[in-house]
DNA sequence: AACCCATCTAGACACTGTCAAGTCCAATCT
DNA sequence: AGATTGGACTTGACAGTGTCTAGATGGGTT
């Protein structure tokens, strides 16, 4: 395919060349489908050579999630200084650019989520992860500067999460093709996008405006 | 153990017994770590004996997921019929469930909501799943004649769960530990309960209360 | 020019899921 | 009663997997 001299012994950037195979089996075969081996013939080297540059593979893994996180940051950032000044539109704009990058990254953001069978511990992975988590984390801050300045950020900021993710998660294994229309994201990208940012900014309300028990 | 012989040929309910071993191999290994063989051999039968009572692992994988929703259904009831009469207090307690089965089912609510590796055309699953999001269903429906009798249902209920569901995912999944105290669940219990329900509310409210680009 | 060492290959091992064939046993039929 | 039928389970085999070891290769350094 490329000019790249693929026939040389020492490959030359094998590790590029292989996260490159790794992401492709895991869009074509899914998470469960995905194979060392598979990412290594894809490669055209030997089937133990991954190992040399990931270890396992956890480490593999660990590798392609780091990848996702970084692109999933990218998502984020694109669509945040894209829209407008505000930081509640900024909200909206990285909660839709998460959920865009899982609809488009199917199997690649379900593993990044994962703690089995990937190395959570990698320095790559942390890093890449913590960038994402920095985004969310700025952003929810100047919501609250802007809006709520009296409340810590740290509920509101889990709980912002737990929208946005759990929305995504179950649009990509398709537990609310029930529940909304044929496609989920059409709808998303119109109406529910409001209602989105409407849930996540419940988190930012205080006390509970209406408390189990509590008569309306 | 048991008084049942053991000892026979035909086990008697082998069936019932592969899927106690496969829950515990579940939460014992992860999802990552399952095995058909693994099972049978907690079991105390040949490795081939699973395909008779659930076709293959994607089947087997799809009666655990089922028991999973029929225990997930129990707890969600349970706690609701010991709450209050209120809606409110109703969903509260429904989510509160939720995410209590998942804490103390990680690795089977994992495999309850994957799509992959997993036989998700069994009717028994179908069923299982079906039952659980019908006491979503009811409680959110009692939630919005009470309190928001003229909106549909349908949004509302898809972002009240995705609320639910993505902060029972991040919790197990490890994500929220630098957010939340130590272990997060203490904090559910106090706190973030009434948070929790705040954010699933926050998904009946109408247009927009604060859309992007809006004043405050 | 000779060496060194990271890079990659080749082979082996234990393990997995699945398939085909055979074995066992309880219940039914004559 | 004895024969038979059919479901439950076993046995053995096969291709595929991750990982380990030892060895082959060749680019970069001295």
């Amino acid at each position: 395919m490329t000019i790249k001299t693929a026939d040389r012994y020492h490959h030359g950037d094998l590790r590029e060349a292989l996260l490159r195979a790794g992401e492709d089996v895991l869009s074509e075969r899914g998470a469960a489908g995905f194979t060392l081996r598979e990412c290594a013939r894809r490669a055209g080297v030997s089937h133990a050579a991954p190992a040399h540059h990931f270890g396992d593979a956890a480490g593999f893994l660990a590798e392609l999630a780091a990848v996702g996180f970084d692109r999933m940051t990218d998502a984020m950032e694109t669509r945040r200084v894209q829209s407008g000044p505000g930081s509640l539109a900024q909200l909206d704009a990285i909660g839709r650019g998460y959920i865009a990058f899982a609809v488009q990254n199917r199997a690649l953001f379900q593993i990044m989520f994962r703690q089995d069978g990937i190395g959570v511990a990698s320095p790559n992975l942390q890093r890449a992860g913590g960038a994402a988590f920095g985004v969310l984390q700025a952003t929810m801050a100047r919501v609250l500067a802007e809006h709520r300045p009296d409340q810590k950020p740290m509920p509101s900021l889990a709980l912002a999460w737990s929208a946005v993710h759990g929305f995504a998660t179950l649009l990509i294994e398709r537990q609310l093709d029930g529940c909304l229309g044929q496609d989920g994201i059409a709808d998303l990208e119109t109406d529910l996008g409001g209602a989105m940012l409407n849930l996540m900014t419940g988190a930012l309300a205080g006390p509970a405006v209406a408390g189990p028990g509590k008569k309306s």
